[in-house]
DNA sequence: CTTTATTGTAATAGATTTTTTCCTTTAGCA
DNA sequence: TGCTAAAGGAAAAAATCTATTACAATAAAG
C-alpha cells in the first residue's frame, strides 16, 4: 500500500508532539487532545495512525511511549535500516559513501559486485566489496532489510529476483528499468528526472504562451 | 508549466508510431488516425502535443517529419543538454561519471566545486573540476542548459540561486531539501525514496492481505 | 449492566489531476 | 465562395488522490 506523502509529513509533527506530552508527564493521549494540539482533526490522526498498525486502546486513547516507540520505528529514529548494495560501481560507489554518512536510520552494511576484481577492495570507510554469490548468506547473518540495485538496467530485474529470494524486504532501484517484485520497490531514475526536466523547460519557453 | 507524467509515456508512443508511419510512406497523418493506432483517444493526441507547441496545421493534420523532428527536440534524442554539476563529492563524481556515459541526449560540459583542493582535478574522462567563482562565464560560455546540485543541504538554495542567476534553464536537485526557484527544478531525494520505501514496508499490507 | 469515552475503518465528500467534450479557427478543394 | 476535414484550446467531465464523517467495536467506570 502508498502512503500518501502528506502522512509522512504528518508522522514527524506527531513524534515531537508525543515527545512534549512525554515531558509534561502525560502518558495516555486521544486523537481529540493530539489533533487539538496540532491544529488538525481527531480523524486524521486516526487514519494516518491506521497506515501502519492499531496502536491505540478504544475508549481509552494512545499510550504515550507505546506509540513514541512506534513512531521511532516506523520513522527509523532508533532502529536502524541494514541495506546491501548490489554494484560496486559509480552509483554503488557514490552510494555507499553517501548514504552511510548521511542519512540516519539506515546502514551499508553491504556491498556486492559480480566482479572479481573489484571483490575485497574497500568502497567505503570499513565496506569491502563482497562477491554476489554470498548474497544470500549475508543477508541472512547481517539482517539486510533493503536491497539497493545499482547495476545496468540488463541486470536489475535478476538482481531484484535475487534480492527478494534472499529474504530483503524493500528494493530501492537506481537502474532505469522498471523492477517488478512482490516486494515494495521504489524507483529513483535519473533519466526520467533529467527528461521530466527538459519537458518543463521547454514546455514553458514553447511557441504558446505562458501560464 | 508542469507537464503530467502520463503525457511524457505517451510522447514516446507517439514518436515510435510516426517512425512506423514513416516507414509505410506516409507524410501526413491526422490525430484520428494516430490515435486509432495506439488505442487512445484524438484528444488525447492533440492536447499532449498541445503542451510543447503547435505541430500541426488545421483541416490537415501533422506532417509526420515535421512531428518527429519535433518530438526529437522534445525527447532530448538529437539535440544535446548541456549539463553542469555543482559539487564534486561522492554524489558529484557519480554523476560526472554516470550521466555522461549513460544518458543519451544529455552532456556533462563541467562540474564545479568551491574547494581549491578539487579544483583541477580530473574527476571523470575528460572533466576537470572548475572553481565556483567561474560558473557564470562557463554557464554561458558551454551553452549549459541544466545544473545538478549536488552539494549538502546547507548551501543548496544559495547554489540554486547562483545557477538561475548565471542563465541555466533547469535544476536537478540531488540535496535533501526543497529549492525555490522560478525556473523548472526536479528533485531526486534519496532520503525520501527510502523512508517511502520503510513506510510501505511497514505499512499493513504487509502484516494484512494484499492489494 | 448501562453509560461514556474513544479507537479503527468503511463510506463519503472534497480537492486535485487528467481526459474528454465541444466549439472556434484554419486549410484545402471543387 | 461554400463545404469538409482537422487542429487548438477553453471548459466540462472523469478519474484519482486525500481528508472527513459516521458509526460499530471496545474499554473503563460507576
Amino acid at each position: 500500500m502508498k502512503i500518501p506523502k502528506p502522512v509522512s509529513r504528518r508522522l514527524s509533527m506527531y513524534y515531537r508532539c508525543l515527545e512534549k506530552l512525554k515531558d509534561e508527564g502525560i502518558d495516555v493521549v486521544s486523537s481529540k487532545e493530539l489533533a487539538e494540539r496540532l491544529d488538525i482533526k481527531p480523524s486524521q490522526v486516526r487514519k494516518d495512525l491506521s497506515y501502519f498498525g492499531e496502536f491505540g486502546k478504544r475508549g481509552v486513547g494512545y499510550h504515550v511511549d507505546f506509540l513514541i516507540e512506534n513512531l521511532e520505528k516506523i520513522l527509523g529514529i532508533k532502529e536502524e535500516w541494514n541495506i546491501a548494495i548490489i554494484g560496486a560501481g559509480n552509483i554503488g560507489k557514490a552510494l555507499s559513501n553517501y548514504v552511510g554518512m548521511r542519512e540516519k536510520g539506515f546502514k551499508i552494511v553491504a556491498v556486492f559486485d559480480k566482479d572479481d576484481g573489484k571483490v575485497g577492495k574497500e568502497i567505503a570507510e570499513g565496506i569491502k566489496v563482497l562477491h554476489i554469490k554470498d548474497l544470500d548468506r549475508v543477508v541472512k547473518e547481517k539482517n539486510v532489510k533493503i536491497g539497493i540495485i545499482a547495476v545496468p538496467a540488463s541486470v536489475a530485474q535478476e538482481v531484484a529476483e535475487a534480492l527478494e529470494k534472499a529474504g530483503v524486504s524493500g528494493i530501492l532501484n537506481f537502474a532505469p528499468i522498471k523492477i517488478k517484485a512482490s516486494i515494495p520497490v521504489e524507483e529513483v531514475d535519473i533519466s526520467s528526472s533529467l527528461r521530466t526536466l527538459t519537458f518543463e523547460i521547454i514546455g514553458k519557453h514553447s511557441t504558446k504562451g505562458k501560464k
